[in-house]
Parts: C-alpha cells; structure tokens; sequence
DNA sequence: CCGAAGTCAAGCATCGGTGTACGACTTCTA
DNA sequence: TAGAAGTCGTACACCGATGCTTGACTTCGG
C-alpha cells in the first residue's frame, strides 16, 4: 500500500529521507502527484471540498486517495507542504543583494502569483492545522523576506519606525487583498503586481517620518 | 413564542418597524439580548462553535436560543446586522468635514476597535451567509469611508494614481492585519492604532507618484 | 508473464451537528 | 393571581462527512 508520508516525522537525514516515497510502483506515484495537484483547485472551487470530492477533481477513487494520505488532515498537510515547496524552488532563485527596493520588488511578482495559486489550501489549512505547523513550513520563505526588510532597514532604505514583523504582515496581507480583489473582479488580474508593489513601495520608503 | 425578525425583511417604513420586536415580554428581550451579545464572544473562543456551545456561552438553554432564530444562519446574520447597528451608531458621529487626512485618522481609531471585536462575527459570516448580504449591511460604513477617500484625492491630499477600491481594501486588510498581530502577540494592542494610521498615511498620502 | 502492488466500487459504522416535537415548568403582565 | 408568554430538558429523525473493510479487478515490474 502507499504511503503518503510526505514530510510529516522528524526526518533529519536527507539522504534516507527518499526510503518513503522512492520504492513504490510509477502509477502510485502519478496518483499522489495528480492528487496533490488536484487539491488546491477542489479548494479554491469550494473550501469545504469533501475527500470525495477532492478524490474526484484528481480523477480518482476516493480509497486510493486514503491509501496515500490516511487522514484528511494528513492531504492538507501533504498538498501545502508541496505547495510550498515548489513555491521555495521559484522563489529560491531571485537574486536578493543590491538594493533592497529593487530585490524587494523583484520578490513580490513571483510570490503574488504563487499565493494566488495557493491561497485556498492556505485558508483551509488554518483552520485545520496547527499554527505551528504552518508557521514551519512558511520558515524559510519568510526569513528570506524578513532578512531583506531588516537589511533594508539599516541601510535606510526601508522606514525603521515601524517593527519588521509588522512589515511582513503588512506584506502579505496586501498580497492577500490583492487576490481577494482580482478574484472580486474589482482589480485586473495583470495590474495586481503593479499595484501591491505601488503601494508597498509607499508604505515602506524611509521618507520623512518624524 | 419570541421571534427573531432583527433586520432581516425589506422594512422600509421606520415606525412600523419596532411591531417585530416590540410586543414580547421583557425577559424574552433580555435572552436576545443575551444572545446577540454572547455570540461574537463564543464565535472568538471558537469560529466553529455550535449552537448548542452558543446558547451555553449565553447562559440560555438551546431550544430558548432556536425560540429567538429559526436557524444558525438566521443567528449569525442578526448578530452582523446587531454588531455593525451598534458600530454605525459610534461611526455616525465621527465629524468627517476638515482636512481628509485628519478624518481618516480619526475614523480609523474608533474602526479599529470595533473591528477587533466583531471580526470573528465577521469570519464566520464570510462563510455562511451570501457575500450579497454582508456588502448590503456594510453599506453605510463602506460608503463614508468610500466617500471621505474620494474627497481626499479630489482635494490631492490622497494619491490618486491608485483606484478608491484598493484605497478602501487596503484600509481594511491592514485593521485587520493588526487584529491578527494583536491575538498573535506580535504587536501591543494600545500601540495597533497608531501603527495602522502612520502606516496608511505614508501609503496613502499624495507624494511624488511619478 | 506471474506475482505483488495498487486501484477503487460498494457498503457500513460512527460521529457530530442541525432542526423538530413534546411537555412540564417558570416568569412575566394585565 | 390567572393565564399567556416564554424557557428549556429530553428525545429523536436526519443529514453529510469521515474513515475502515472487503474483495474483485488492473497495472506494473522483474
């Protein structure tokens, strides 16, 4: 039977890592990619998609998709962290030195259009999975953003009157009206980026404040 | 038998209005009352909570609580329309003549606080009631709100290069924004409000918008 | 090509929440 | 103070979703 063990327990080695998913048969692994593909789509259609019907949208019998992720809870846990990781794999690559305006922008294209694509599994997944959880597999996307608003901030660039943490929410809130807003149909799917990055840049320039 | 009518019909004439609530008997007002009054705090304990769990927060047997509201849609849509009565009474009174900087300023504070303690109302309304009847009973607020921006960036106080809609999303995605920081005790709630205003203001003011 | 791995339909026990019905009881109000 | 109005426990039908089992079937891989 498969198992969709994903990157739930404490794996610390890398290299015995691929024990879980190396050794099953090719059409196993075709089924829990098309299942992890097929969620977020089941969820932003509706977020309180069954299993059965998520099992649907993948094209496939619902005892399949338990056979790869025991628990409902498990397939969330399971499609975000995917998500998330071929997110980490895009945004990975953005050069990050330079000017901190500039490797800021640079960063919030991708990221807009990778949440877009995310949001749902985000929204269900916080009210499913444990904040913590969450937070773990968000850690190395929102260091790197926490890392370049901090340098942004000492070599004043960014306004440093208001915490970073702060600024990151600010960051992704916007990003997430954003989306709201397209999906509204009250702001052009193709002008999103110009207007978060407009707005942000206004919100966060170290200008004149007292 | 009590009946919970609240603001629901297409009432159009004022004094008719009160033959819905009028007429019962003293306690039955107070166990609405109750009711009304329990529900945002039971649904900020637990966005999921069941009407049973909210009829015990209320300190009222469950079948006194379906007495009130045929159905959970029904309660959750009276306790909005309650909520937000009571805001627009506080709203109301906010003089919005003056400098548009300085009315933002001073409609946002009051907001903030009111926000804070009806967004779990306003979360699970989201997902249960029609998008339809939320916007209508916003109406009054959006509409100020939308109006005091316009009147900003008529007067060049606010950027224009950017449509009032996202001017209005962003206003509200940042409260709540600090709502969240605030519950995440990653911001001082006696410090939320000066935040949100000096961070809208340095994102809204009419600059060097190229 | 055979055996193991995987698929998946059908059916079922279970659980929790909703909404109804009844009826005895308590509390207002006139 | 009588009777109407309202409360509220118990009990139940219902619904939809989860997760498990079985068993026949298909598909892969050596």
């Amino acid at each position: 039977m498969p198992n969709g063990k994903g990157a739930a327990g404490a794996g610390e080695q890398k290299p015995v890592r691929r024990g879980k998913t190396a050794n099953q048969r090719a059409d196993a692994q075709r089924n829990r990619a098309k299942i992890l593909a097929a969620t977020p789509d089941a969820l932003r259609k509706d977020p309180d998609a069954s299993v059965a019907g998520i099992a649907a949208e993948a094209g496939v019998g619902r005892m399949t998709l338990y056979g790869h992720f025991k628990t409902r809870a498990e397939l969330i846990d399971a499609t975000l962290a995917d998500s998330l990781e071929r997110a980490e794999a895009v945004l990975a690559d953005v050069p990050l030195d330079g000017d901190p305006g500039q490797a800021f922008e640079a960063l919030i294209a991708p990221s807009w259009m990778l949440l877009e694509h995310i949001r749902a599994v985000l929204v269900v997944a916080q009210r499913e999975l444990q904040p913590a959880r969450i937070r773990e597999m968000h850690e190395k996307a929102e260091a790197r953003m926490r890392g370049l608003l901090e340098r942004g901030q000492r070599e004043g660039v960014f306004r440093a009157d208001l915490p970073v943490d702060w600024l990151l929410a600010v960051t992704h809130l916007t990003m997430n009206a954003a989306a709201e807003e397209v999906t509204a149909g009250r702001l052009d799917r193709d002008d999103a980026a110009r207007v978060i990055v407009v707005t942000l840049h206004s919100a966060f320039a170290a200008n004149d404040h007292n």
